[in-house]
DNA sequence: CGACTAAGTGGACACCTGTCCGTTTGGACG
DNA sequence: CGTCCAAACGGACAGGTGTCCACTTAGTCG
């Protein structure tokens, strides 16, 4: 990559974790405005705005796919799902952009490099799961995405902590064999 | 409401239910030019691409709300359930419209006249069910709404019809006492 | 060191949703 | 009938996403 283009790239990275952190709906526009690089420079290094809050949040998924083995060496399969899905929750609560994130890279980004990842994280949480005989065996990683899909809507009202633990025990419940 | 006004209304609503039904995504202002509308009056009648949906689909809401006391009166409440939910998956993957309206209806219409009756409904297929014993007693339709969300969701790969089977025995499973 | 070229750039565009407001007109009422 | 005015109209506008392409330039190679 040529060396002007990698400062680029640099500039809009750090210029939109700035901005999607002061608002998680920020306009690529703005940015772009921001970074002092035309739009089409912004979608030539981001070609669409997932592809951008996964760069931004890279570091946060690679430690939410990394926590899963750990989760997995101090825990019974169930309790170490359980415990993933409170972390995604909390992640989803704190800085919303990570939910988006992972969204992104779970449903548009079939495609893209982190889709495997998240789904490999999963798939390792439900195999333990289901070689222990406490999780459904007829469950993919794929379905737990569609059933959690509710983590990433922005609304809720104004319980959201309480309202998400509880749907995530819903759906435990669901997971269980 | 003055005659012109409601005759455009009308027109209106023909239109946008032709054009949604070749299109589920088709564009309000393409609405707005096919009815001979300029979009201000489009906006007027229609305050919101969701309030347009409601307009167009409500009759097959209606079919929807309507449904769950029959079903109630010929099955058991967990059965009622399942086959409430199957006629929503049944919707959504024949006139996906259907399903956005759905959505539309139970999210940011929440001020709206629909919110009301589709919460109403679920809440009698749920009441029912905690009466008997069989349905957890901490669900509301509010959480329903929630986990059955990727009902709506537009992606799915190919076997959609089997996935949206799948996860809903695995909704079902959670939701039961 | 100059010229060449492909990678990189940035802004104009197309098309979207939703708002605003100056203009038109249905139909009530004297 | 004419007058009148609030309701209704329609299109310009703001601000968004994503595409496209004529132009610029980094860095290589003779």
């Amino acid at each position: 990559m040529r060396a002007d283009a990698e400062q680029n790239r640099e500039r809009i990275l750090e210029v939109a974790r700035a901005a999607l952190k002061a608002s998680s709906a920020a306009s690529l526009q703005s940015i772009a405005k921001a970074a002092g690089v035309g739009q089409g420079t912004l979608y030539r290094h981001f070609p669409s705005r997932e592809a951008l809050l996964i760069a931004v949040y890279r570091h946060d998924l690679d430690e939410l796919i990394d926590a899963v083995p750990v989760l997995l060496g101090e825990h019974a399969p169930e309790e170490a799902l359980r415990r993933w899905f409170e972390r995604l929750a909390a992640y989803g609560r704190i800085k919303h952009g990570v939910a988006q994130a992972v969204e992104a890279a779970t449903r548009a980004d079939l495609s893209g490099e982190y889709y495997e990842p998240v789904v490999k994280a999963i798939t390792l949480l439900l195999d333990a799961g289901k070689a222990a005989g406490t999780l459904r065996a007829d469950v993919d990683a794929e379905d737990v995405l569609q059933l959690v899909g509710f983590l990433w809507r922005t609304d809720f009202g104004a319980d959201r902590e309480a309202r998400t633990r509880h749907l995530l025990s819903v759906v435990l419940d669901g997971l269980k064999a």
